[in-house]
DNA sequence: ACTGTAACTTAGAACGGTCTCA
DNA sequence: TGAGACCGTTCTAAGTTACAGT
């Protein structure tokens, strides 16, 4: 947590200082990089960086060279190891894989930011209204201004009583023997009005009981058989185990893919008793059928079973939730997110992975490292087991971590987003993107001049910031080849992944971006750029294949430095978070109207969701069902609509009865019908409402920016400005993580 | 200065329970 | 009351960022 405390120095200045918590990352600032290859550049350097008085005006572009050289002449690339590979690779691969997205129809966000002529520049009319917030970093710290939390803060330390549900039964009784108080969920914990560790602990007290292994292998029943090459072959447990992953799957396009069927083949293998290894050599004669058939009739019989069984299942669950799906963490009892160790099985890599079935091995208790504290009861290895390790290091928030034998990363359990530790975590994400707020117009005025710049990375640093803070685009990290999928962000873009169009329908300097992103997800988008934006475009691709870095001088972590020294605590993935969600309060702004209904108004809030999620890219397959519900929907609105008018019908001839016959009875009958006529109405228009509301969405994926850009707390305030009831907008499991906010933010909250 | 890695956030798909409507 | 749509939950991959070590 270091470098998160400097809220509440003063937001007005938040760039340009370099604070003591990051002086000593200056010796890294802006050296020149190391040459990693000579070949290309040295044929590039020549012709590149021309002369210039980087002025930029397209009718001399080809004076403006030279200057752009580096200060110690080298022109040489800053990054581009692996490439060769990528080359014939990706003709195919990408191709493929993009004309297939286009078959789904997943294509292009369109851009809702506008364009810096109207109002990109969002201009500094923030927290006019508000007084309380003027200082809004201080929000940050625990509200010393209730006095009651003062005596609260003090409790971290130990008075709180620790909160277990002491038992299983879920309903009603409490066996604790704190009798009525207890009642019902013992009353929340609001950590928010607490105070928070400052130097990097992250806890003073963490006790589990450590992870839930996968199940063991359940040998397949002797009548399921496996055959090879037509013949019926029994496999050892290793092999068969194995073999069931990929049973399982067979379904799935994955299976057909090569890259797929290699990998899985060569790891089962492994598995494999040298008797089998020396039979078995050819996948196509694998005949898994049998197996595939019998856990689909595993699977329907689980459908099938009875309700007892069911809820014995469930039961069983839930015991085990209880009992391993919560720790102790500085005296309150807390959900953990993900207890169960993953399973064995065959890794499913996102897009064009190399590793794409291999086997993910099963994890045992010696892969664990068990993190706790040292005067916690110390979680048991099962018996006769050990665990890899047992450390108490209160400086990291996970309980348990393994190492996965696919990449080799690390994985980990952690506390689920209700939790202390990750709300504060997520609190503080949102109160650094409204110190973004504060300065970037002086950081956009500052990427301008710098696209003027002498020096090539300089430039390359303020059009990439440009990128990031207008498409909201991904950092960009180098990945290593071969290893991952062939993906990109914004530092990574290669040559092939924009093209130039001086004029494009009418408009003038667009840039048309087509790249896989993070999880192989197709960023496609035309946009328009400033002039000089689109020059140095042009400059940076000069004499460039297209599978050469678009930026050779940049990468993330020259850039994250640059933007360190222009507001503490700010990354690149701020401006995803900060433009995310003043895109959210805007839209909001712009799309609510008072005198719309709740249903009306709920399409609001989703239609400014989706704006932000049109802007972060965030899409899914459209469902499989789409069509069909759609139909379902449309059927259902015809149906109201010829209701609607037999209603209105029945209105009518009841006024003109009433008319006529002038008695009470007739008179209510006429208000019955208004009655029912309003009512369909209202029907009918939700359903209409609920018809667009679907189409719209039918690509895009609402939930991701809601779970993790959107401040809640605009949300939050938007529900309670027009008296919405929160349940609307977010559902059980999102309002546990936002209960800070929705504690804390009142109707005028501004982000 | 540069690489490698640990820690943590963000991501879409799969899964599976629940609700709805014929 | 059963099928299918829907929606929340789970799963785990794939990012970003900080920082240690050389």
């Amino acid at each position: 947590m270091s470098g998160d405390h400097s809220h509440n120095e003063d937001q007005i200045d938040c760039g340009s200082r370099v604070n003591d918590s990051h002086k000593h990352k200056d010796k890294y600032k802006e050296k020149e990089h190391k040459h990693k290859d000579h070949k290309k550049d040295k044929e590039r350097e020549k012709s590149k960086y021309g002369n210039s008085d980087h002025k930029d005006s397209s009718d001399k572009k080809h004076r403006d060279k030279e200057k752009m050289k580096h200060k110690d002449g080298s022109t040489d690339k800053y990054k581009d190891k692996h490439k060769e590979k990528r080359k014939e690779e990706k003709m195919k691969s990408l191709d493929v894989k993009i004309k297939k997205e286009k078959e789904n129809g997943f294509a292009s966000p369109q851009h809702v930011k506008s364009e810096p002529e109207d109002d990109f520049y969002h201009s500094p009319k923030q927290s006019l209204k508000r007084v309380r917030n003027e200082d809004n970093d201080s929000e940050f710290q625990p509200k010393k201004i209730k006095t009651e939390n003062d005596k609260k803060a003090k409790k971290r330390k130990q008075d709180e009583d620790i909160k277990p549900k002491k038992t299983k039964n879920k309903k009603g009784e409490v066996t604790d023997g704190k009798k009525k108080a207890k009642k019902e969920p013992e009353e929340k914990w609001k950590w928010w009005e607490e105070e928070r560790y400052t130097d990097g602990v992250k806890w003073k007290f963490l006790e589990h009981k450590g992870p839930v292994f996968a199940p063991p292998y359940d040998p397949l029943p002797s009548n399921v058989k496996f055959y090879y090459d037509g013949k019926t072959m029994k496999l050892s447990p290793e092999a068969e185990e194995v073999a069931t992953f990929f049973a399982k799957m067979l379904d799935h396009e994955y299976t057909t893919k090569d890259i797929f069927r290699k990998n899985f083949f060569k790891d089962w293998r492994k598995e494999m008793t040298s008797e089998e290894k020396t039979k078995i050599t050819d996948l196509k004669k694998c005949n898994f059928s049998e197996m595939s058939e019998y856990f689909k009739a595993q699977s329907e019989a689980r459908k099938a079973m009875t309700k007892e069984e069911k809820l014995k299942i469930k039961e069983e669950n839930e015991r085990l939730l209880q009992e391993y799906g919560f720790c102790i963490m500085d005296n309150h009892r807390e959900r953990i997110a993900n207890f169960r160790i993953e399973p064995p099985g065959l890794f499913r890599g996102r897009g064009d992975h190399p590793k794409m079935g291999m086997l993910k091995r099963r994890i045992r208790p010696e892969d664990i490292i068990v993190n706790c504290s040292k005067d916690s009861k110390h979680p048991e290895p099962p018996p006769g087991r050990k665990w890899k390790e047992v450390r108490h290091d209160n400086k990291v928030t996970w309980l348990v971590s393994w190492t996965e034998n696919i990449q080799g990363s690390i994985k980990y359990i952690m506390l689920n987003p209700s939790s202390r530790i990750k709300g504060e975590k997520d609190w503080q994400k949102y109160e650094t993107a409204r110190r973004l707020k504060k300065c970037v117009d002086r950081i956009r005025n500052q990427y301008r001049e710098d696209w003027k710049s002498k020096e090539m990375r300089i430039r390359q640093r303020a059009v990439a910031l440009y990128f990031i803070d207008k498409l909201a685009l991904r950092a960009g990290n180098e990945k290593e080849e071969g290893e991952t999928a062939d993906t990109v962000g914004c530092c990574s873009l290669r040559v092939e992944h924009i093209k130039l169009y001086p004029e494009n329908d009418g408009q003038e300097y667009v840039v048309e971006f087509d790249f896989l992103g993070k999880d192989s997800i197709r960023y496609y988008n035309k946009v328009p750029v400033e002039k000089r934006v689109f020059k140095n475009l042009q400059l940076f691709m000069e004499n460039k294949e297209p599978d050469d870095d678009l930026f050779d001088r940049l990468n993330t972590s020259i850039l994250n430095k640059h933007l360190q020294e222009l507001m503490d605590g700010l990354t690149a993935k701020v401006f995803r978070t900060y433009n995310a969600s003043i895109t959210l309060q805007q839209q909001l702004k712009a799309l609510t109207s008072a005198e719309e209904n709740i249903p009306a108004k709920i399409l609001s809030y989703n239609r400014a969701n989706r704006a932000v999620a049109i802007l972060c890219n965030h899409q899914r397959a459209p469902p499989k069902t789409f069509e069909k519900s759609m139909q379902n929907l449309q059927t259902k609105i015809d149906a109201k609509r010829d209701q609607l008018s037999d209603a209105k019908r029945e209105l009518k001839s009841a006024k003109a009865d009433a008319k006529v016959r002038k008695d009470e009875k007739s008179k209510k009958t006429v208000e019955t019908k208004k009655k029912a006529v309003q009512r369909i109405e209202e029907q009918l228009m939700k359903l209409e409402v609920q018809a667009t509301d679907r189409e719209e969405n039918k690509q895009i994926a609402l939930g991701t920016s809601k779970l993790n850009y959107l401040d809640p707390r605009i949300s939050v305030a938007w529900c309670k400005k027009w008296g919405i009831p929160v349940e609307k907008i977010y559902n059980k499991t999102q309002r546990e993580k936002f209960a800070w906010a929705i504690d804390m933010a009142d109707d005028d909250f501004e982000f």
